[in-house]
DNA sequence: TAGGTGATAGTAATGATTATTGAGTGGTAA
DNA sequence: TTACCACTCAATAATCATTACTATCACCTA
C-alpha cells in the first residue's frame, strides 16, 4: 500500500483519538484490505511476518480499540470466535453453516434494508444505536456436499471426526 | 406445567427424532416458558432444584441437539456467551449493548422483515436457510446510566479506576 | 435374559478472550 | 538536559465457555 494511503489510515486514527501506531496502522490497514472478515487469529497469522514481535494481545487489544472508536465492527456469528470488518457501516452478511465462510452480500440488499430500518426503529421502544443482519445458508462451495450431511447429535459426532472433518475451513 | 403440556412437548421432541427423556423434556420446556433468551449456563441453573444430578455436559448436549433438530435457535451476539431461544422462526431481536439483555421485538418489525426477505434471498446467490436480525442499543434500564458512560480502551481500563486521569478526555 | 443403541454424568482438555504487570516511547515543562 | 506523565506494547497468567472423552446407565427388542 501506498504512503499516502498509509498516511490516510494514520489520519482516520488520529481523527478517532487512537495514536497510529505502526501495530495499529498495519491491523487497520489490513482489515480494511481484505473481504474475508478475519477473526483475530486470522489477522494476528497474517501480520506475524511483518511484525514478528507483535503479540497476539496487542491484535486483541487494538481490535477492541478500533470497535470502541467505531471504525471497525465486531461480528457475531454462531461460530465461537468472533470477525472483524472494517465496514463500519451496518451492512447485511452471509454465513455459510458449513464452512464458516462470511460474505458481504450484495448492496442492493444493504439499501433495502436500510430503507426499512428507520420504520422498524420506531417500533422498538429502545434507543437503537446499531443493527446487524445475518443470512445462513450453504456457500457454492458447501452446497455440493450438501447432499450426504444428516443431523446427528453433536455430542456422538464421532462418525465425523476422523476421515469426514466438517472441513472447517474459514478462509 | 400440566401433564398435558409436557406429553406435548415430548411429542414435539418425538416429532424431530429425539428420545424425551426428563432432562430434554425439561430443558426444552424451560426455553419454551421463557422470554429471556437464557445461556447454557442460565439453562442450568435454572434447572439444578429439579435435576440435581444433571450435568452441565447434558444442557450442552441437549441444546445442541434442539438446534440441530430445529427445535431451537442459537443466538450470537457480540458477547462471549451463546444464547438459545425456542422461538425457532426467524425473529429480530434488540440486545442491549451494556447489560446484555435481549427481547424480542414487536412482531410487526419481524412482519416487516419477514415480507421483504424473499426479495433480499433473491438477490443473494445463495442457498439462505436461515437469517437473522438484530438491533443493538441501551434497554430502559440502561439509558439512564448512559451519560457518565465514555469509550475507553480494555486493555488499558486499569489505570483510570484508581486515578481517574482520563477525566476531561473526550477520547 | 442378553445385546444393542443412545443418553447422561463426570471430568479432562481445548481454545478464545481478558487481566496483569513491567518495560518502552514520545511529549512536555521546569 | 532531566524529570515526569500518559500512553502503548509484549509477555504471561488467569479465566471461562465450550468441546471431547469415557464409563455408566436406561430403554428397547429379540
Amino acid at each position: 500500500m501506498s504512503r499516502a494511503a498509509k498516511e490516510s489510515i494514520a489520519g482516520e486514527l488520529r481523527g478517532a483519538g487512537m495514536k497510529p501506531t505502526p501495530q495499529r496502522v498495519a491491523i487497520y490497514e489490513m482489515l480494511k484490505g481484505t473481504t474475508s472478515h478475519p477473526s483475530v487469529e486470522a489477522v494476528y497469522e497474517a501480520l506475524r511476518h511483518a511484525f514478528p514481535a507483535m503479540s497476539l494481545n496487542t491484535v486483541y487489544c487494538t481490535l477492541q480499540a478500533l470497535v470502541a472508536a467505531g471504525l471497525v465492527r465486531k461480528l457475531a456469528m454462531r461460530e465461537n470466535v468472533f470477525r472483524y470488518d472494517a465496514n463500519a457501516l451496518p451492512h447485511a452478511h452471509f454465513v455459510c453453516t458449513r464452512c464458516g465462510r462470511v460474505e458481504d452480500v450484495s448492496a442492493s440488499v444493504d439499501e433495502d434494508l436500510t430503507r426499512i430500518e428507520p420504520g422498524l426503529e420506531a417500533r422498538i421502544p429502545r434507543h437503537v444505536i446499531d443493527y446487524e443482519h445475518y443470512f445462513y445458508g450453504y456457500c457454492v462451495d458447501c452446497e455440493a456436499k450438501l447432499a450426504r450431511s444428516h443431523v446427528t447429535d453433536a455430542c456422538h459426532k464421532t462418525d465425523l471426526k476422523k476421515g469426514e472433518t466438517r472441513d472447517g475451513r474459514a478462509d
